[in-house]
DNA sequence: GTCTATAAGCCGATAGAC
DNA sequence: GTCTATCGGCTTATAGAC
């Protein structure tokens, strides 16, 4: 058990797992604090609220999530249409694991909704837009067209898998939307 | 007040609007059976649980939604684009409003991700291909080609611009999936 | 309308580093 | 000694159940 540097890091890891795994409104502070292996007194030291530890959770998720799409991406073979597909192959891979439960940023947000000016919904929007920034910049580096559409085109079928392979327990819903993603992107080939 | 016949009905209709401003994590019996004008006695008499109630919110939304969508689809002037593209239209303008809290089915499904037997996913998951399985109906009648993969990818469209438009509270993203999905279908359309 | 469990959040005390 | 990070226990509100 880390003395004072880290605590805050692991508060935060063992926080991700359990609302990542249960929903931010069905995990107590009581039950993050005993899986950080603190005390709740300890947990309000390093946070002020509950509100504000979900917020640390989704910032813990922004980087890493967008690096591994990034990385997806990179590593697939041949066009675009073809590196965007991947990363839906990939997550369709990912969402038939057992533990697998949909997307952190949308589930917080969705349980979120009546309090719009939450912090963790602000870092969810960030994200989402940090993703399609990220794509945009690619789809332009590929010498696509209309790369700023496309790419929000692309965000808007990622997040129509994850909310339909969720609901219906069925990861081959990304594969339908990386078909689409690619026709999509097909039709802007430059010529 | 009503006295007996319609008191299930009246207590749906009071969780309905508790469950979709509030999310069905804050939402607490007692606030229901207040809502609803009935104690906490009657109430637990026509539902055994939360968990029941919670179910009969989800299906008392299935076939008014499914219906307000045909009709806005019959409604459209156009062929199949602009029919499809006008249910996204009509989306965004009730996003609009300050009151709209995204899809009912996919938040309450969110937060329901840990239970994923729980009869309102069900629900839930039912109504999302129902919507899919009539939109298919419509692209066949139109003379459209592939309409079980189409239909499908108009859907996850949709629940893209659900999510999206919450979480960035900008009911323009459905007019962006709108163009997408319009898009999509042109690809398909009969020589 | 009462019961019991549990939620979020707060306070008094203290061990160890400098 | 002071300051930082920690702990155990406590308060108030509210949950679902009967």
């Amino acid at each position: 058990m880390p003395r004072h540097a880290d605590t805050r890091a692991h508060i935060v890891a063992a926080a991700s797992k359990l609302f990542y795994a249960e929903g931010i409104g069905r995990v107590s502070v009581d039950a993050v604090a005993e899986k950080a292996g603190v005390t709740k007194r300890t947990l309000y030291y390093h946070f002020r609220s509950k509100d504000d530890l979900i917020a640390a959770y989704l910032e813990s998720r922004d980087q890493p999530n967008l690096t591994l799409m990034a990385e997806w991406f990179a590593q697939a073979p041949g066009g675009l249409e073809d590196k965007v597909a991947a990363i839906f192959h990939q997550l369709a891979q990912v969402a038939a694991h057992p533990k697998w439960k949909g997307c952190g940023f949308l589930r917080t947000t969705a349980e979120l909704a009546s309090m719009p000016g939450h912090p963790a919904v602000r870092i969810g929007a960030r994200h989402k837009l940090g993703f399609a920034q990220w794509l945009e910049g690619e789809i332009t580096s590929a010498g696509y067209g209309e790369a700023g559409i496309l790419a929000r085109e692309v965000l808007l079928l990622l997040d129509g898998a994850f909310s339909a392979s969720l609901l219906q327990l069925d990861p081959q819903w990304f594969v339908a939307a990386g078909r689409a993603a690619a026709g999509l992107v097909a039709l802007r080939r430059p010529a």
